[in-house]
DNA sequence: CCTAAGTATCTTAGCTCTAAGATACTTATT
DNA sequence: AATAAGTATCTTAGAGCTAAGATACTTAGG
């Protein structure tokens, strides 16, 4: 189907386009073309959110443990965080954040400690292996990305996150 | 911050621009800029897919049962087909599969029948009521997503579905 | 035919999440 | 101070997924 030669001329369609063609044919007025955006960014999501978490899986963390260790990483010295914090830019309840913190300090990656100056807090801090398993698994994941990212020339590349900041940004706005 | 008047002439930074920026002060030389794309892309599939999933919840139904109906439908006269080409195009496992196919039938969505010409085999059939609530839910998912995309002038729109289907085809082919 | 291998579906155990709520501490009001 | 309201974290119950494997049927090879 794929390479059947009454195509040949525009050889860009992709199970995407199939599946927007099948909505046109069964009902003809309902304008999907949306879906050829929207459904492309879940097919991404998840086969390159999939692939980079296989990665991950060398050094014994999923891509929740992932976006903790980073969001702590990229917060800079002295690579601690409040769980509240987390679990507000992880976008994530207390409930997920917990059994993710949970897991992180068993395996040794970060540690639990009382906040000195709110007793009902705590904060979460990167030790010395999480901080190197989380720079050896974001440069091992941005490789994924930029080996995918590199299908595109870099021209359109930026032009594509300039689409996208557009898009998110209406979506995020819009969405409330 | 996002109205900081010194960044006004680029008044386009998002809290993925936040990240990447946080990542290059942190670790000099690691070239995040795929995070640009791919971090975009994440956030929009979450944010997007929960607000179609509130409108589904309309039909009492989630986004998993949603797309079960919708192969279904867009499958055509007479909207049968067997759970091994549903588990198979939705790239779910058949004890996932199992379970959606039990809350459809359940709410009286779908039918199992023997399959005649294979005593190993079923088939899924949607009922009148699933056709019914399909229609009337993708029109409204639908709605959602064209809502969110005409913040992108037509154009751009057009433009955006080009290159996701060609980095989709990078991550499809490449991730093998 | 008969056996071995293959296929389709369902079952079970375990994982991670959410929603709701309990507990413990802090801040604001009187 | 004393009380009420607010905040941070953890706990519990339930949903939906995957991985592994059980069951039942079909197909291929001798």
């Amino acid at each position: 189907m794929r390479h059947n030669p009454d195509v040949a001329e525009r050889e860009t369609r992709d199970d995407v386009d199939g599946i927007v063609a099948q909505w046109r044919r069964e009902r003809p007025g309902m304008r999907p073309e949306p879906m050829a955006v929207f459904g492309r960014i879940y097919r991404l999501a998840r086969l390159v959110g999939d692939e980079q978490e296989r990665v991950y899986a060398r050094w014994g963390i999923g891509r929740g443990e992932f976006d903790v260790l980073a969001a702590l990483r990229r917060s800079g010295e002295p690579y601690t965080l409040a769980p509240k914090a987390l679990t507000a830019s992880l976008m994530l309840t207390s409930g997920g954040m917990t059994g993710r913190l949970d897991r992180l300090e068993r395996a040794g990656l970060v540690r639990r400690s009382p906040d000195p100056t709110d007793r009902r807090g705590l904060q979460v801090t990167l030790t010395d292996t999480g901080r190197q398993v989380i720079e050896e698994a974001a440069d091992a994941g941005l490789a994924v990305q930029r080996r995918i990212l590199d299908t595109l020339p870099p021209e359109d590349q930026e032009r594509l996150g300039d689409l996208l900041r557009t898009l998110l940004a209406g979506a995020a706005g819009g969405g409330r």
